[in-house]
RNA sequence: GCGGGUGUGGCGGAACUGGCAGACGCGCCAGACUUAGGAUCUGGUGGAUUUCCGUGCAGGUUCGAGUCCUGUCACCCGCACCA
């Protein structure tokens, strides 16, 4: 039969769209079902195959729930903000707005193509003012508690780009969108308190079915670290404290370090004789990126202090003072205690210096390298701790600290606040202005959304400011509180801003008075099944968790973890093997497929192609096989007839039922795919199947293969749309075999294969093996010297 | 260095709590139908060979190991002077 797939697509889409098949319903008593994907950012290029692998998988899951009974919400939206959109405007000399409006066109409709079961009339798009409206009132929310604050700090800054990155933004010192060199500026951003929230992002972990390697990922990248703080005295008159996972080796402190940076270095300016050499360092340090800082881990480099001298505040020992860059200014207190014998970082220095090197934890040999292990060894030349366990020598001595009045336990994190400021115009304005008197005031919320004003220019100053900046009429306004002159922010949000909070948005996509209302909240969240990219990890993910317990803490949400399950996809490489990218000239454009093949074997295809975790090579050879199938599915309409069981295929079809639901549970998509494929190889083997019975295998195919089993469910006489149609349930008892295939192996080597009652015990089964022809044959001059039988599965004769 | 992961035919990949390794698909080989086949259908397809060898490598546990344990190698991803 002739596979029309083009007007097949057409229809089965048109009739989904009248139905509304696959709205949400507003009925919060039904069980509901909230699977995610990661809205897009709509870029020039149009959808990738990557694109698709996971937005199939979740609508499988999403259909077949569906089918199941479940409210489904399945949102899709367009996270639209950002540098490329701004980039490409600026070129084109086009709005950003208009780019938008044509890369949400060009995505929505490969996506619509695909048949993807998306609820469209909760669509939503960080760049509409009436959405962006929220992400300013949360802002302000922040604001308000304390948790958005303004500081001077050096920030990472894109020479390129001319913008200021995130952390998390620069990758190997460079910026992560254009590869250009990142350096440190001193400007004025405002923070968000992340930090406040780093314990909480770990524990609360705990609850959650996330992935292993994305809960790993979160707990290394917010890096907390249990320690001490010790305080040194100085031969200043003052004190410098500093951060130590290793108390423990205090009397092991021969020197210390301070960061360039450190506040210090001004305070003891008049006392340092070579305070210009110091100077002169810290420039130096501050002119490299932190790449640079980070990149000769080797070659240690510093100055020491002359003028000032610490006290080891155990040993009454004098010892000095250096600033080197190998001490971050942002970890800790920005200083350190140096226990060369014990630290490799501390031992290198020691020895670049020629610094004395005191052993205080027994084992290695300190002539050649640190020793670092602390499950072993006891405590030497070290006073009070002597003789004990590293463990124990740490709880010890904080007790010594506390009663000394000179330190106590803390702890730490990798974990900064999050930069939240951007000098670019594509983004939400931050709703603040300045006024001379009262400092920085919130914009009354009845005045939200602050509008991104239209520009003449969207190119970043040179000065590194906002576009914004330079719109005098807009910039000057008055005060909320005292009616004052007053300055508007100029800075926007970042990319990371909107995506925060969308999943709460898609609940009540519509709502003017709140983000979304209470009971719509209540009833949807938390998102059952998040799938997104690995990448997002340590922005998206934690910078959306972070926002959800901000809003759980001022009552707007109902519950403090956003997402109970998150799964991640493999990407989908090139021919070659290699990542797909335009630079490689490897990538594969999903329309090519769509026209090639249609929409249910490029489905298909992406959901066979292996393991969905696993990464997976594009092979355009075997989509092929995909389509073979599927129009071996469609040509069984020919050979079906009547209604009722196809007796020899009950067993099989039970099997596959069982196998195919739990395999979408379990995120299998290939095998179930695979199972399928046996299923009608075994259909065309038997040579006939009834109706009904190709329109269970129809309902079972449908959220693979939408059209087809569409189509295939209304030839065999289904009534209404496949797609809302109750989802195959397995009777279990039509899954149990009869009989079993049990393989007689003689020492480990298959001699024969027996049929044997599933029933059978121990004593059955071997009768029946005594009386094999074969087993005899195989057995002939050998004496036994065991015999095991697992029943239902295998018998091994040991024999000498 | 730390954390996570992966090694199975020519290729993508299957294999439940240890139980017939290679499901399913691609490719390849042979045949059928064809003016034709890069369409479709049927059969075959790990390697040598009549009995073995085979899941990165070396050991171990077990009646039995791709699966468990010890060691080791290679590759991928994330973090990285975080004291």
């Amino acid at each position: 039969m002739n596979y029309d797939y083009k007007a097949q697509e057409a229809k089965w889409q048109k009739r989904w769209d009248d139905a509304h098949a696959f709205e949400a319903k507003q009925d919060f008593t039904l069980p509901k079902y909230y699977p995610l994907v990661e809205f897009p950012y709509p870029s020039g290029q149009g959808l990738h195959v990557g694109h698709p692998r996971p937005y199939t998988a979740l609508d499988i899951v999403a259909r077949k729930k569906r089918m199941q009974g479940y409210n489904v919400l399945y949102p899709m939206g367009w996270d639209a903000f950002g540098l490329p959109t701004e980039n490409f405007a600026i070129k084109n000399k086009i709005h950003p707005k208009t780019v938008t409006e044509r890369n949400v066109a060009r995505f929505k409709g490969q996506l619509k193509a695909l048949g993807l079961s998306f609820d469209w009339s909760r669509e939503i798009n960080t760049t509409d003012p009436s959405y962006y409206k929220w992400t300013q009132w949360i802002f302000l929310q922040l604001f308000k508690k304390g948790l958005a604050y303004k500081k001077e700090m050096a920030v990472n800054f894109c020479t390129s780009c001319k913008v200021v990155l995130a952390n998390e933004e620069v990758v190997n010192g460079v910026c992560e969108r254009c590869q250009s060199t990142v350096i440190r500026k001193v400007k004025s951003q405002w923070m968000l308190k992340i930090t406040e929230y780093a314990d909480r992002l770990i524990n609360d972990l705990d609850g959650l079915d996330y992935i292993e390697r994305v809960k790993a990922q979160q707990i290394n990248w917010i890096g907390r670290s249990t320690g001490a703080q010790i305080r040194f005295a100085t031969t200043a008159g003052d004190d410098l404290t500093v951060y130590t996972t290793r108390c423990d080796t205090l009397f092991g402190a021969t020197y210390m370090v301070i960061a360039p940076e450190h506040a210090m270095v001004e305070k003891w300016k008049d006392r340092l004789s070579n305070y210009d050499e110091i100077a002169a360092y810290r420039t130096a340090s501050s002119r490299k990126s932190d790449f640079e800082r980070t990149e000769l881990v080797k070659e240690k480099t510093g100055v020491c202090l002359q003028g000032v001298r610490a006290i080891n505040p155990v040993t009454g020992k004098e010892i000095p003072i250096f600033v080197s860059d190998y001490v971050l200014a942002g970890y800790g207190t920005g200083a350190i205690m140096a226990v060369p014998a014990h630290d490799d970082r501390d031992f290198a220095f020691a020895k670049a210096f020629g610094l004395p090197i005191v052993q205080v934890v027994e084992g290695g040999s300190i002539e050649e390298a640190a020793y670092t292990d602390v499950d072993t060894g006891k405590m030497i030349h070290s006073g009070f701790l002597n003789g004990l366990d590293v463990e124990d020598a740490k709880v010890r001595m904080i007790e010594y600290l506390e009663e000394k009045g000179i330190g106590h336990a803390k702890v730490n994190f990798k974990l900064r606040d999050w930069v939240f400021s951007r000098q670019r115009y594509w983004g939400e304005p931050i709703p603040l202005v300045e006024c001379e008197h009262c400092g920085w005031v919130a914009i009354p919320e009845e005045q939200l959304p602050v509008m991104l004003p239209e520009v003449d220019s969207y190119e970043p100053t040179e000065n590194g400011e906002s576009p914004l900046s330079a719109m005098e009429d807009w910039v000057r306004c008055t005060c909320p509180v005292c009616g004052g002159a007053a300055r508007r922010e100029t800075d926007t949000m970042p990319q990371w801003a909107g995506s925060s909070w969308y999943f709460l948005r898609y609940c009540d996509p519509h709502n003017d008075k709140e983000l979304a209302s209470r009971e719509a909240l209540a009833y949807w969240m938390p998102v059952d099944w998040y799938n997104g990219g690995m990448e997002h990890t340590t922005l998206h993910l934690l910078y959306s968790r972070f926002w959800a317990k901000f809003l759980y803490d001022i009552d707007v949400l109902p519950q403090s973890e956003p997402y109970s399950k998150r799964t991640s996809h493999g990407m989908i490489l090139g021919e070659n093997g290699e990542k797909m990218s335009k630079s490689r000239g490897n990538v594969v454009n999903p329309d090519d497929i769509v026209r090639d093949y249609g929409a249910d074997t490029m489905r298909l295809y992406e959901m066979f192609i292996g393991d969905f975790e696993q990464s997976a090579p594009w092979n355009p050879q075997s989509i092929k096989g995909c389509k073979r199938f599927l129009e071996r599915v469609l040509n069984l309409t020919e050979i079906a007839e009547g209604e009722g069981v196809t007796a020899a295929l009950e067993k099989k079809l039970h099997k596959l039922i069982k196998k195919v639901t739990e395999d979408i549970d379990a995120m299998k998509f290939n095998t179930a795919i695979a199972a399928m494929m046996g299923f009608v190889n075994d259909v065309y083997d038997h040579g006939s199947i009834t109706k009904s019975d190709l329109r269970t295998f129809a309902l079972l195919l449908c959220p693979f293969a939408p059209h087809l089993a569409e189509e295939v469910y209304e030839m065999m006489g289904g009534v209404g749309l496949a797609s809302l149609a109750p989802f195959p349930v397995c009777d279990e008892s039509k899954t149990v075999d009869d009989t079993v295939q049990m393989p007689v192996q003689i020492n480990g080597k298959v001699r024969a294969v027996l049929t044997v009652d599933v029933q059978a015990d121990k004593e059955a089964i071997l009768a029946l093996v005594h009386a094999d022809a074969k087993v005899a044959e195989a057995l002939q001059g050998k004496t036994v010297v065991k015999e095991i039988v697992i029943p239902g599965r295998i018998i091994n004769i040991v024999v000498k």
